[in-house]
DNA sequence: ATTACTGTACTGATCGTTCGGTATAATGTC
DNA sequence: GACATTATACCGAACGATCAGTACAGTAAT
């Protein structure tokens, strides 16, 4: 478990910047060998399940990154304002300010949906939970919180994917400003 | 020009179902013979340019779709308000009230992103312009309709993204409901 | 007879995957 | 300490399947 795991973890990086950028149908196993530097073979000595096995991979490191991030902005200082703004510093650097899009979008739009999609909607229900939480925290009353922590995540996926399609990051900069306001509305 | 033309047309609704749902990777062109009837050869008769024409004859289909839709709704009677909730009434139809992604998006994840990017740039742009117009029309600034209309394809992208992700249309449909409120807000 | 269209058969390339095997280093046995 | 064993990490080559695309002969329609 311990050294395996350790070398698994270290191609999550990579795997996941292809992915969240040309999706599953869309990235190779030669592409893959060749970002990462493995042969084939040695991919699936790492991924003894294959493509299937390295996008369950990163999606648990992205699950745990998720539930770090959330647990931050809810542990930490100031109001409901104040969290959701750091909170969304923490997210707009993962997506390195809109110039990435979203993996759980690129897996959800490909042949390989259905087998992803309870994943990815765990994870979002996860997300959702976690900025209703700091919403309802701030005195919001719970079913609205749920509502607007919906909202949110819209926005922000929406933001990437026309920030992408636009060639223009600052939709998606602009969005994000806005966001603390709008789920505080 | 006429003939072939119609018949290029009658397989449009196809290639768009197919493209939107798995994106441009993950449509085979045995899908595409599968899913049309078409043997290979009769394919690449029509779409001489093979899967790129597709894409591309699809893209001018639906920006054709996309014109006349804003032209009804900048045509039609009522104030912003009403007007922003017809148009809303056609996407949400076009998009089967949730069920379907926008190929758009689809365009955008994928491999093919760069080879169609400035195309999908300008559709949105245009779409971005028309809903600018009803906007201005009903007596907001110039800027903020833009920002607004920004805005507006921010939130349809991202709710069918999340209403897909959730396997739950229902998001779409409210994300739509709210749209022309927080428009003109 | 010309044109539009289609089925069959084929190409070379690439797909995901597996096989057989080689280093290196740790682990156990005596 | 010497030696066999095992585990880990890696690779080249090849597998059958499928990929996008083409050549060509034939049919259907005008």
């Amino acid at each position: 478990m311990p050294k395996q795991t350790l070398a698994k973890q270290s191609y999550v990086p990579t795997l996941l910047d292809l992915f969240r950028q040309y999706g599953y149908d869309g990235v190779s196993l030669s592409k893959i060998s060749e970002a990462t530097g493995l042969g084939k073979a040695s991919l699936y000595h790492h991924f003894p399940g294959g493509k299937d096995d390295m996008v369950e991979t990163v999606l648990t490191s992205l699950d745990r990154w998720l539930r770090e991030t959330a647990e931050d902005a809810l542990d930490g200082e100031g109001d409901a304002l104040t969290r959701l703004g750091r909170m969304g510093d923490r997210i707009a650097t993962a997506y390195s300010h809109g110039e990435k899009p979203c993996m759980l979008a690129s897996l959800m739009l490909g042949s390989a949906k259905d087998d992803f999609q309870p994943q990815v909607k765990a994870m979002l229900e996860r997300w959702m939970g976690a900025i209703a939480a700091v919403l309802t925290q701030g005195g919001m009353d719970a079913a609205l919180a749920q509502d607007r922590s919906e909202e949110a995540l819209v926005i922000i996926q929406g933001a990437l994917i026309v920030a992408r399609a636009l060639n223009d990051p600052a939709v998606f900069e602009r969005a994000m400003e806005r966001l603390p306001q709008q789920l505080c509305r």
